[in-house]
DNA sequence: AACCGCATCTTTGTATACAATTCTGGCGTA
DNA sequence: TACGCCAGAATTGTATACAAAGATGCGGTT
């Protein structure tokens, strides 16, 4: 029974699927906070063998998705849960990145610098439209302030610091995507706060870019704190 | 070698001790950059199978001290050259790492911060002492701005902005390990920079102290850059 | 009924066999 | 000589067997 006998159409590594599969899973919330992780049923559900899997655990407890627990000896990894002080840690994490890929970015040449503020300045209108409309679409919001967030984080960061910002931020996404329906009602500052950080890339002034990003996430991380005082926290108990 | 501080008296997991073993042999550069590191080898070497190697492999790589080959389908990991851009963009995180653990650093109580800004003082004066003897010990000096830059960070940093800290700077310690030599004769910089630094947090002003060690951090990039461009690179050909 | 001890089951850790892929070197041909 | 091709070696990828550690539950004793 050999499962890739058959399979040579896309080659992306097979732990890194698994790892990705996981992981969406866990982004999503379809794999709840607490939930223990057995390598045998993750290797069966995805009809591999347990050494791929482990290997997908492994990057995913170095990322913090999941955790072990103190048990001695043994690894007994679950789903790390959402709580209000690791949201608020994280958030403040992703200010300090982002914000140092706003700082290069505001340090390209003249040319790319406006470019990339005028793509930032499209995707913020068709935001701020996307907020306003009648029935404001949950996906198409969160989507469209990734896609602002992501574009002047492509433009700035080096390789280093988007690997950081690729390990780091999906895991606010986890926190984003629960929370993401009792937060509509603020999107206004957020468009403020987007519109901040385009006037700062577009003069091309690197610190009040980089402060820009930082204020922008260090609001959202109390905005989300107010947010996950009334809703509660999860996978803990 | 010195035990992590947070893995406590339990024995530490197999992989996890390749892991430290192979990490330490590539922070000290007795694994040279650009080496290739084989499976069996190493296994053969560390009198393991190489299932605790593979892990070890995986982490190492995701932390990014070794590098895949962009070869289609295998892996064939490298240890991670050190080059001029990858040490600026590495410091710079750091850079902003350590101010945000500053940062929080300032915003404790009271007497707390006075205590760790006096602990903070009685290091940066050995330093300084250190420095101006008439034959520096390197590893004297090295070892009190390591102990220097931890205080504030173990005090400030939550567990997800350790953790970081954990993966990132012993990276920047494989240049400041190459290049201490060379620097030596700017460490007044530092003493200065450094107290500023303890100004800061003993007066509890956050932005200040967040600041203070994001130019400390960028300043010691523009040192490193300048002695990197007049020794070369290492693990590039 | 509550508790303890022990056998068993579950789960993770390690080693190893085998398959798939990539690299190397030598040979023939132009 | 230069080039390309093929066979075999080296190396990584995957599956699986077995070992070790921890959890579970049953039956007996009080």
């Amino acid at each position: 029974m050999k499962p890739n006998s058959r399979d040579g159409a896309r080659h992306a590594a097979r732990p890194t699927l698994v790892y990705r599969k996981l992981r969406d899973l866990i982004v999503k919330g379809q794999l709840a906070p607490g939930t223990r992780l057995v390598e045998t049923d993750v290797a069966s559900r995805l009809s591999v063998s347990r050494t791929p899997v482990r290997g997908a655990l492994q990057r995913l407890q170095q990322e913090g998705y999941i955790l072990d627990s103190p048990s001695l000896q043994q690894s007994r990894p679950i789903v790390a849960p959402l709580t209000r002080e690791d949201a608020r840690e994280l958030f403040y994490i992703v200010a300090e990145v982002e914000a140092l890929a706003a700082r290069h970015a505001a340090d390209l040449p003249n040319a790319k610098r406006s470019a990339l503020a005028g793509r930032l300045q499209r995707i913020n209108d068709d935001f701020k439209k996307a907020a306003t409309a009648k029935q404001p679409s949950h996906h198409r919001l969160w989507e469209l302030d990734e896609r602002f967030h992501r574009g002047y984080v492509e433009a700035g960061a080096g390789p280093r610091l988007l690997a950081l910002h690729d390990a780091v931020k999906p895991q606010a996404e986890r926190y984003e995507r629960i929370y993401v329906s009792l937060l509509v009602s603020e999107l206004g500052a957020s468009i403020a706060e987007h519109n901040v950080i385009i006037r700062a890339i577009r003069a091309g002034d690197r610190e009040a870019a980089q402060t820009a990003v930082q204020t922008n996430w260090r609001n959202a991380a109390e905005r989300l704190g107010r947010v996950i005082d009334s809703l509660g926290e999860r996978g803990q108990w």
